[in-house]
DNA sequence: CAATTAGGGTACGTAAAGTACCCTATGGGT
DNA sequence: ACCCATAGGGTACTTTACGTACCCTAATTG
């Protein structure tokens, strides 16, 4: 039909993620049946499950194609308005469609831990982690903070307590006054507070 | 058969409630299928639809019967000492059987802001919140802690990371050296920079 | 002692995952 | 240039479980 014959390998292959993608695009997680992936690839379930070996692992696989963000660490010239641009950005992308995506895939996957450490890599969770810590070091390059404060779980702190936000409540956006509270009143505090010579031991 | 009749009204109820709970204890919420609860509390699906809409409002409902856990508030005479121990025994909570059954109806209500609210009083969430500020208002008693260390925001901090801990790891328990770190590079530095006044505004 | 309401029994509709065959195009090995 | 193992395509089926629809009957209430 399309000059192309049957499709094999790696171009099937594409064309099976597209689907899947586009079926979680317009119906989430829970909209993309294997059936419908099927039909909107051009092919049936077996060659499907010859690749993935079911729903959730496709649909990780597929996610991949949703996030497609870079992101550009910001660099404001202090500590606080970078972290308050980072949090707001990971809260737009949360509170999209496609966070309501990666929240189903997280509960999906949620119980065969291999799955669960690939999808966090294709949802750019090292690339995070990453910018939070250049973050931290340029404010301790520009003596804004102490050198103890560049430490992976000061890190991930305020994305952690972000995806609490969302497990708290339901699905809506998270206000943005409860991303400055979190930069304020915990995470500037604590990046403070590891600078003390602490008695905390 | 019994004597008693046909059950009715809160009787009914109860006996559906308990027969969910014990579903849910031997094979899970996924496991926790409507007709076996039918059967097991020797009724039918209809007395459960009617009272509650869905399997995960039943589900959630049921888990106040699994979550009898009345915590005792720790005092040991240090907040680190405190603060350990009230982590660990949430740990051990939330790597129990029970606390797979705790993550599955989260993942089930997630879309459902109003079922959400009532799961996380039924696991005594606020509860738990009143034991960390309990844990904070000793600290500041002893003269161990600055006055503002006592804030929802700080309070909410180590349960919040010990989640963020099963949602990054996929089921098995949390090590115990994560629960150290939570508390000696996160906890008590944060309540530490919260006394000292800040330039970080 | 009606009449209404709630339970019980059962069967059905529907949806979707995963599996089983069987036929056929493709492309690599000889 | 030809074979043949392999991967795709088409389709039908099995299974599981949610949620509903009826219809009969026991209890409760006035």
């Amino acid at each position: 039909m399309d000059g192309t014959g049957r499709r094999r390998g790696a171009a099937l292959e594409d064309a099976i993620l597209r689907a899947a993608a586009d079926e979680m695009r317009e119906a989430g997680y829970a909209g993309m049946t294997m059936d419908k992936v099927a039909r909107r690839a051009g092919t049936n379930k077996n060659a499907i499950y010859r690749r993935w070996p079911n729903r959730a692992a496709l649909g990780v696989a597929a996610y991949r194609q949703l996030a497609r963000a870079q992101m550009t660490v910001p660099d404001t010239g202090t500590l606080r308005a970078d972290a308050l641009e980072l949090l707001a950005k990971a809260n737009a992308t949360w509170s999209s469609p496609q966070g309501a995506v990666l929240r189903d895939l997280l509960a999906a996957a949620g119980d065969d831990p291999q799955l669960l450490g690939l999808l966090r890599e294709q949802a750019g969770d090292t690339t995070m982690d990453n910018a939070w810590l250049t973050l931290l070091g340029r404010a301790v390059a520009r003596g804004e903070a102490p050198p103890e404060a560049v430490h992976p779980r000061v890190a991930s702190l305020p994305m952690t307590m972000l995806r609490g936000e969302y497990a708290v409540r339901g699905l809506p956006s998270v206000p943005g006054a409860v991303l400055t509270e979190i930069v304020d009143e915990v995470f500037l505090p604590l990046v403070r507070g590891r600078g003390a010579t602490g008695p905390g031991r």
